[in-house]
DNA sequence: AGCATTTGACCTGC
DNA sequence: GCAGGTCAAATGCT
């Protein structure tokens, strides 16, 4: 591939998924039944309006103003399959940057991610890496096990716990691009996910009570420094889950819809540089 | 200097 | 005791 950059790639992969859902558009105006080709319109057309949404946003944020932390412009090609290849304590400055993989910032669902652990789990020849929402500070009390999927290493499963209550409006619109395919826990079976709400059919299966969409207040301090540990010793105190439930608020699989999509959620998720959504 | 990331250590539940 | 989840010191980057 002659792919040099992240964002080419990204680019592709969404014409990709672009021509597909098109293509698929058209054979369900020739063949389906009419509730199906009304229904399975609808979804082609989110595919596309997210493909055109996400293609437009990255072609504006690669003229190089990608500046998340320096890793994020190195791991170019190597984003991927390649989970984090953790060595001693602390990677050695430069030598191994081909290796890089970013592991936090702006992910597929719009929110940005902070990692706070990796864990190697048993059974699983993968780490789970844990992830906090950038503004836990703020008392957001989201977080995210990502964990690459033993059977299909390409694809990544994803549980979120507790609720944004950062205020993020502008994640709104960035969550507009994640993948349609959606793994609903209870039912334990791909799906599409149709917001009861009326909202995108491509944004995944929310609980009614989830409150994501809170008020947005400025975040302008970029960053906050290391976690305030207000929650101080009691480590598995988090409280999200038992409000919740034992099961994540959100699960799903990346990776469920083809190519294009496993690939693109792969290297969005992982730090390849998506333009980010400007929450100022 | 300040913030982000890494990763060993620690905590908790089973 | 073990495994999963979290903390926080150490370290790197801007």
């Amino acid at each position: 591939m002659a792919l040099s950059t992240p964002t080419d790639v990204v680019l592709e992969l969404m014409t990709m998924g672009q021509q597909s859902a098109a293509h698929l558009r058209e054979l369900l105006m020739a063949a389906s039944p009419p509730m199906a080709a009304e229904h399975g319109q609808a979804l082609t057309a989110e595919i596309l309006r997210c493909c055109d949404r996400v293609i437009a946003a990255i072609s504006k944020g690669a003229t190089g103003t990608g500046k998340k932390r320096k890793v994020a412009d190195r791991g170019a090609a190597t984003c991927p399959s390649d989970l984090p290849l953790m060595s001693s304590k602390r990677r050695a400055r430069g030598g191994a940057e081909a290796d890089r993989v970013l592991e936090t910032g702006t992910a597929a669902d719009g929110f940005i991610w902070r990692k706070y652990g990796q864990k190697d789990i048993n059974g699983s020849k993968h780490p789970r890496f844990y992830y906090r929402c950038a503004y836990s500070g703020e008392g957001c009390g989201a977080t995210r096990r990502v964990q690459q999927s033993r059977d299909e290493p390409a694809a990544f499963v994803i549980a979120y716990y507790g609720e944004h209550t950062c205020g993020d409006g502008a994640a709104d619109g960035a969550r507009a691009a994640m993948p349609p395919a959606v793994v609903d826990p209870a039912l334990n079976a791909w799906g599409v996910g149709v917001d009861p709400n009326g909202g995108s059919p491509l944004l995944p299966l929310l609980h009614t009570n989830d409150t994501r969409h809170c008020h947005g207040e400025d975040p302008g301090e970029k960053s906050r420094g290391q976690w305030s540990s207000s929650s101080s010793s009691s480590s598995s105190s988090f409280s999200s889950e038992a409000e919740l439930g034992t099961s994540p608020v959100l699960e799903f699989l990346e990776g469920g819809l083809g190519v294009g999509w496993e690939s693109v959620v792969n290297y969005l998720d992982f730090g390849c540089d998506l333009p980010k959504f400007d929450r100022a």
